[in-house]
Formats: structure tokens, sequence, C-alpha cells
DNA sequence: ATTATTTTTCAGTAATTATTGAAAATTCGA
DNA sequence: TCGAATTTTCAATAATTACTGAAAAATAAT
């Protein structure tokens, strides 16, 4: 297969694959460009080689950078912004577990414990399975929740390591 | 709070995390009302508590069905279907993982293997980074692969004893 | 301070995805 | 076998989400 095709089903499927994870496609894709590009890229560049416009890179880049996983490079006598994306993809893979974590799990927990103080007999069946079910996804949380914290303030050395010992 | 307005609170919030993570909305709430419901409903159950129609209700229990989410169940003497959840959270957590693993991760690995095998000279620096990036990728994905097999032929009492040990 | 270059914003539009509802298919009791 | 009850399908439509492109804002060189 030559490069650039492999180059192209390679972003195609990250993009494919962003969407089954809450993440736009453009924004996937750019991603995708941005990991496998040895240089830094302009918006003019991504413009081109994904064929979508100046605002849509725009906005999609500055989201990238929201989440971490891209970063503007001031490159010496030029005028552009240059962009480039973390390439290590255990670095890229313990970003978005702390922003998931900071964006998704941390509200949720919040959410259950004001819930799981709901009016009521606990010997209701109604309210019965509501709180066991809240509680249940209390525990659970709580217990991802601080995996998830060691996981990403670990190296993925370390990680493997423990990995390999348990898993194999 | 009342359980009316909990119960509510739940399966919105529930619905609005689905959306983050690739799951349609109804469907993340059909599953909420059925993790929360004592007893098994019927499609016009769902219906009224949701206010969607009766199509919409059918392919999204269908879907929850594929995932491995939800049962039908017959109740004795009844022409109607009942459908009920899952409702312990670590069951619902490691049925979700091995389906995604199936889905996505599978395929995405397969492809890598492809893409690795890309043509051109390993000193070109395009060449380099592409491979580079794949063969983490492929790296990264083949630990995570025995990693979760893992963890879904566990159970969560081994697990949290695991988790424990070395997370706190 | 003026002008050229680059970035950002956002209203309008396009594309995608989800939902309805009625017709068709299926199921099962009589 | 017939017919009522129930489930499934799917074309039409609604709702949502993403994208464009041009105008405005920001930046920096002269």
């Amino acid at each position: 297969m030559k490069l650039s095709e492999a180059k192209q089903q390679f972003i195609s499927t990250w993009g494919a694959m962003g969407t089954h994870w809450g993440i736009n496609r453009t924004m996937a894709q750019v991603h995708a460009l941005l990991m496998i590009s040895p240089d830094p890229l302009t918006q003019d560049d991504i413009m081109a080689q994904l064929n979508i416009s100046r605002g849509n890179v725009n906005m999609n880049v500055r989201d990238l950078i929201d989440w971490g996983l891209v970063d503007r490079v001031l490159i010496q006598g030029e005028r552009k912004e240059y962009f480039t994306a973390e390439k290590d993809i255990w670095k890229v893979s313990t970003q978005i577990i702390k922003e998931r974590k900071r964006r998704e799990l941390d509200p949720m927990m919040k959410l259950m414990d004001q819930l799981s103080k709901v009016d009521g007999d606990k010997k209701d069946r109604e309210v019965k399975t509501f709180v066991d079910t809240i509680n249940g996804i209390k525990k659970f949380g709580a217990h991802a929740d601080s995996m998830l914290d060691v996981l990403v303030k670990s190296d993925e050395s370390w990680f493997l390591s423990i990995a390999l010992k348990l898993f194999k």
C-alpha cells in the first residue's frame, strides 16, 4: 500500500471511530492528520489536506487544544501559527481519560450524591430499586475514579509492568 | 427530592451522558428507565413514560437487546412482551466493554496491521512518522485488548480486591 | 498610524441523524 | 383458518449537528 493511500485510510477510519466516541468526525480527522505529520501544519495545510473550510479548521483545532491533544507551535520568523499533536498514544489516552473524567464522571457522581437522598420509604419497591441502582453507580464510580486518577498519574512503563504481571 | 422528580433527573442525565459516548439520547433514556424500574415494562409503558412513539421504542429496545443490556421477559398468561434491564452496574459495564471491544477495538487493530505494512523507505520522515504512530497504536491496542479480556472475564469482587491493593 | 496578513466569529445553509405514524407482518387464541 | 392483538418496518419529516464563507477582529510589519 502506498503512503498516501495509507494516510487517507487512517484519517478516514480514525474519523469514523471518533463518531462512536462522541467526537465529531472532522475533529478526529484533524487529530489523525496531525498525529501522522512529522512537522507542524498551518490552518491552510489542514484545509488543503482535508478539504474543509477555514472556519471549520479553526473551530476543531481550538477544541483539540482545549482537550490538550494539540499544541500551537511558533516557528521562528514565520507569521502564521503552526499546530502539532502528541504522537505517543499512551499520552494521548491518558489525556483523554483525564478530560473525560473531569467533564463527565465528576459531574455524574455529584448528581448521584443528590439523587441518593431521594425522599420516601425504602420498603417501597419503586424507591428501593431506584436507590439501589443509584448507590450501585456511586460505588462503582468511586472505584473507577480513584483507579483512573492513579492511571493518569502513572507512566506507561510502570503501568505495563503491572498489567503484564496481572494479566498475562 | 421526590421520587418522580429524581427519576426524571436520572433519565434525562443518563440520556445526555449517552450522547457523549456515541449512544443516542433515547436509547440511553430507555436504558435508564428500565434500570430504575422494579418490574419489567411493555412497549406501551415505555412510550408513556418517555413520551416517544411506538416505532422509536421498538428500535431502541432492539438495539439495547443487541448490546446485551436489556432482555425480553415473558410473563405467564400475558400476550404482550415485557422488557427488563440488568441493574448491576458492574455487569452493565463489562457488557459494554465486551461489545465495544468487539465492535471497535478488534477492527481497528486489524486495520493497523495492514497500515503498518505501508511501502516506502523508513528513512523518509513522512514514512517514519506514519509507521511509528501506527506501531504505537498497535502495541497499545494489544495491551488494552488483553487487559480488557481479563477484566471482562473476571468478576467484580476479584477485580476490586486487586484494584484496592494496587490503587489505594 | 497605516496596511497587509492572519485568525476568529457566526448567521445561513447543508448534511446527518433521530423520530413519527401508519401500513405490513407476525403471533397466537378461538 | 380467521381475526384480533401485538410487533416490526420504513418512507416521510423533524430535529439536531456540522460546515461554509465572508465579515470583523486581532496581530504585527513598515
